[in-house]
DNA sequence: GATTTTTTGATTTACGTACATCAAAATTGG
DNA sequence: CCAATTTTGATGTACGTAAATCAAAAAATC
């Protein structure tokens, strides 16, 4: 049976009142009196019973999650899975609320973020912006003792207490090698389509699949990178243009959003040749273009872990508990066409 | 706010009493009084604070885990998780108690299972071991309001509730197109080690492993497989003799344990030839023959994720919650040498 | 040593549920 | 219609913690 509030005041010595003070952190215990019970408590190991001091508290944790306002399928399939865990609440103690800002915005996500100052929210989850002011925001808060998770783009080199996403440079290393191995002995050019090099999650990419290509697959070569906006029309001009006029092209490493339009352009300009595709972000589109060959790898984020874990870890930070490290690992999905759930 | 019992006993028209009485069931409630009740749960949408109940009631699960006596790096595994769960069963007011059984053994699986009856565990999770026997035992215990999962190996067929394992025809199928496209348009032999063909996960993956194999890569033959009982030192034999004997195989794939002898066969016999290998299980052996181009893929199931995943969901059977089928899938795991956690 | 201040103890209520007891009411059988 | 039985209500205690109140004790100040 573990320990309760009792059993420490039993063993300090003490009264259930000045355990409790102890515990919550309330004044009025001299220095001595404090460490005996403290002495108790790791003695004993003690733990609080969290579901019990949530019930007498009537405690909820109001989170925040900050999502750029991006009209691509993966950004709605996370704000879907944020709406799954609001269904969730009552359950969970969670009380969610969701801010959008405008994408690649740093001003914008720094004004949110110092008004959060003052609505307290026991946590906060936001979909980071690269750039210093964002990152200095973020470490003000979390030195304002707000746990904060960076959902889906990191934000390194900032205090966030943890990263709830996929290591995207590893992403781009994996893409390159199955993108190599399947071109096997074949010399030729790989386009790379991405969303803005503004990203870091798509710098990340980029960088890892650049590394593993030069060192392991000199055959083939990496055309300029070609910017997509994470916009389906975009997307679809830039790739139809790059396949007319470069007839070696043999690969195309999609690593953005934005893939209906890249479909698209297979469909039309490479009905007659060979090409091998890897793409991120499993969605209706993509998935599709698996099954009919079109595309021959996704890498694959899960937005639903991502959310799970965020508000897990959130809660967690909240209480000063440990977590799980590597129940909250985001895992990089590979999926090919016998593999799709 | 969520309603409580008090709400429902004001919107029934009844005392707490009889909400209490018709909520867990107790007898001395008229048909239509319970009614009553019931419409009003029903129609605020109470759901029992799980957390309040167990707390009331000084709650405890008790899980029973049954595993095989097998001596490999994965089971090891399975258990290291099993008592990593078990540090945190006081947080988790979960009680495990882990059986060993002999492997491959149907009759001793069946003696536990029924033996499990009078202990009355709130869940059960086996790996199951494909007989009928263990089927019909399996049935018995759920027709007593057992809850149970098949962990890493399903009993396809049987009333069990849920499996915490990968989808292993799904498994294989993958290792296969990995291992086509790897190749390109190479001929040859493929050499496949599997543990036993009596345990229905290497059945499977065998299974959608020449599936895939036959529609997709004709140029690609499969030899007789290799059983070496998930023994390192028998895998050493089999597959070192495979390859003096057969000058022509360019690809190999393991689907179940014993890698360590493996790896030694193929740093030994295949030093002069270029063979691609997929092999199951990242264990500390196949990660270093990864790391090393020995093994070109490794697919995997994350014990820790099945473990949890059991628990979960047996405490939500037991409970008689709902699960969140997205989250309690798990998922097959690709590692290339880049992707390694 | 008396006074003020700080520290500690004792006790109570609450959270939402479970469970037990006893009395009161309603229903049933004869 | 009375008695026996079933059903329902009222009430209290418990789980482990939080939070508040008020009194008592101890320590610090003058």
């Amino acid at each position: 049976m573990r320990p309760t509030v009792h059993d420490i005041a039993a063993a300090a010595g003490v009264s259930l009142a000045t355990v409790d003070r102890v515990l919550n952190q309330r004044p009025g215990v001299r220095h001595v009196t404090r460490e005996k019970v403290e002495t108790a408590i790791r003695e004993l190991g003690y733990v609080r019973d969290v579901a019990a001091a949530n019930l007498a508290k009537g405690r909820t944790y109001p989170l925040v999650f900050i999502l750029p306002a991006s009209d691509n399928s993966f950004m709605h399939g996370l704000n879907a899975e944020i709406r799954q865990a609001v269904l969730r609440s009552s359950a969970e103690r969670t009380d969610i609320r969701t801010i959008e800002v405008p994408a690649f915005d740093p001003a914008a996500l720094v004004s949110v973020l110092e008004g959060l100052s003052r609505e307290k929210p026991c946590g906060i989850a936001l979909v980071a912006t690269d750039a210093p002011e964002v990152r200095a925001a973020v470490d003000r808060l979390v030195r304002e003792r707000f746990p904060i998770v960076t959902l889906v783009s990191d934000l390194t080199g900032s205090l966030r207490h943890h990263y709830a996403g996929v290591d995207n440079i590893a992403a781009g290393r994996t893409a390159a090698r199955l993108l190599g191995r399947f071109l096997g002995s074949r010399k030729g050019e790989i386009a790379v389509l991405a969303g803005s090099m503004l990203v870091r999650d798509h710098r990340e990419r980029l960088e890892g699949f650049a590394a593993v290509m030069a060192e392991e697959f000199p055959a083939l070569a990496i055309l300029p990178v070609l910017e997509g906006r994470d916009d389906p029309e975009v997307a679809h001009m830039l790739v139809a243009d790059a396949l007319s006029r470069h007839a070696s092209i043999i690969g195309v490493y999609s690593l953005g959003a934005g893939n209906r339009g890249l479909i698209r352009a297979l469909k039309e300009k490479a009905v007659d040749r060979v090409l091998t595709v890897i793409a991120h972000e499993l969605t209706a589109h993509t998935r599709a273009a698996l099954i009919d060959n079109t595309i021959d790898a996704i890498l694959n984020q899960d937005a639903g872990h991502e959310v799970r874990s965020a508000i897990r870890v959130l809660k967690a930070k909240a209480d000063g508990l440990a977590v799980i490290e590597a129940q909250e690992r985001i895992r990089l999905d590979i999926f090919l066409k016998d593999n799709l759930p």
